[in-house]
DNA sequence: GTCTATACTCCGATAGAC
DNA sequence: GTCTATCGGAGTATAGAC
């Protein structure tokens, strides 16, 4: 790798943050010390400190930093479905919303990164501390509304608190799914599930929480 | 509390256990320290090593304690509901199946110890470590493969592939939602959902998976 | 067999020199 | 901004008391 002054050497902020991201995704966060990572990042124990406060805070930056674009497509996906609805005349699918939902989700899983990021945003949801969680409700809140609404549309008839509580079920589907490993799910189905097999997970996902949303 | 030679006072290991058990479902099995289980028991901090081997060891033993009489139940329940339909002629239905799976650990997490048990088993999926992941292997094996074998019954139709991948979506719904505080869901639902009413969550979820089993 | 006291290593955090 | 030194607390191991 060379560096210019188009594309400098990462800084030290950057390579912390790069390090903690990998071994997070690997080890989880409780188990990943600071000086793992930067030993990783090739930085001072100290500068972990200085750059990010804490140990959580620096946790706390990248799952602001990962979810940020994630929230954002699943929002952009939305808003094409209603207006392709509302310019075509027909009305918006069910199916099409879920699938702008955790397509973004499911891609992201099964990219290069797969044995960092999304693991880790998976464990999340089951390391929350009380800061961790109002994190998590700040950043998910606005995408669950737009969702439900979305959803809304699908189903007039069924109440907003059915909604909620299915996209929730989803939602753990969804973690659950990103939180397995490869090899567990191979023990666990007898060698017939491949997790590795993004497309047909999506496939089966969406098709699973379609049926879930309109049975109420 | 009195004790008697009929219920004796717990001894040295039960004690830890007891304590172990309340902490790592209030905080996180990472989150509490051996210092913090050996005070609230009131032993000594090397009891712990001594009769459990290690920090890692002892929450193994938890695991296979708590796990053990919640699956056997839910054998149970599927057996009786083989047997009711054999002996009435009939048919297997689909959503009394995934009910029996469903219903005992809803019940655990809605019991009066639900401030740590099932939160802690919920947690515990998401916190393996290589050795508890064969262990979790090991114990929900048999209990996956029944339960497969017995919606097999009801969708004859559908592949075994299809039917497992499912369970493991059934699965991350429920964890999702032991997980979860009643407090989070009730700020992002916006008051909407309130996860202290575990029949209507058992309802919804019953219904939810229902659905997604038979779409396939 | 049980339990205790104690020590060892590693952790996150911080103060202060540069 | 960066580094060294150091602190209190964590999990663990063991020698020895009962």
């Amino acid at each position: 790798m060379y560096y210019s002054p188009l594309m400098p050497a990462p800084s030290t902020k950057d390579r912390i943050i790069t390090a903690a991201q990998e071994l997070f995704g690997e080890q989880g966060y409780p188990a990943t010390s600071l000086r793992e990572i930067t030993a990783r990042a090739d930085v001072n124990l100290a500068a972990v400190n200085y750059h990010f406060g804490s140990k959580e805070n620096l946790l706390h930056e990248i799952v602001r930093h990962c979810l940020k674009p994630l929230n954002e497509e699943r929002m952009r996906g939305l808003d094409q479905l209603e207006i392709a609805s509302r310019e075509s005349g027909t009305p918006l699918a069910l199916r099409d919303v879920i699938h702008a939902f955790l397509e973004p989700a499911v891609r992201l899983f099964s990219s290069t990164i797969k044995e960092a990021l999304p693991c880790m945003m998976a464990r999340l949801h089951h390391e929350l501390t009380p800061g961790l969680e109002d994190l998590m409700n700040q950043i998910i809140s606005p995408v669950v509304a737009r969702f439900v609404a979305s959803v809304q549309l699908t189903l007039p008839e069924h109440k907003p608190k059915e909604i909620i509580l299915r996209g929730h079920f989803m939602m753990g589907s969804l973690l659950h799914l990103m939180d397995t490993s490869p090899d567990f799910m191979y023990k666990l189905s007898g060698g017939l599930v491949d997790l590795n097999d993004s497309e047909y997970l999506l496939d089966q996902l969406v098709d699973f929480c379609t049926a879930g949303f309109r049975n109420a």
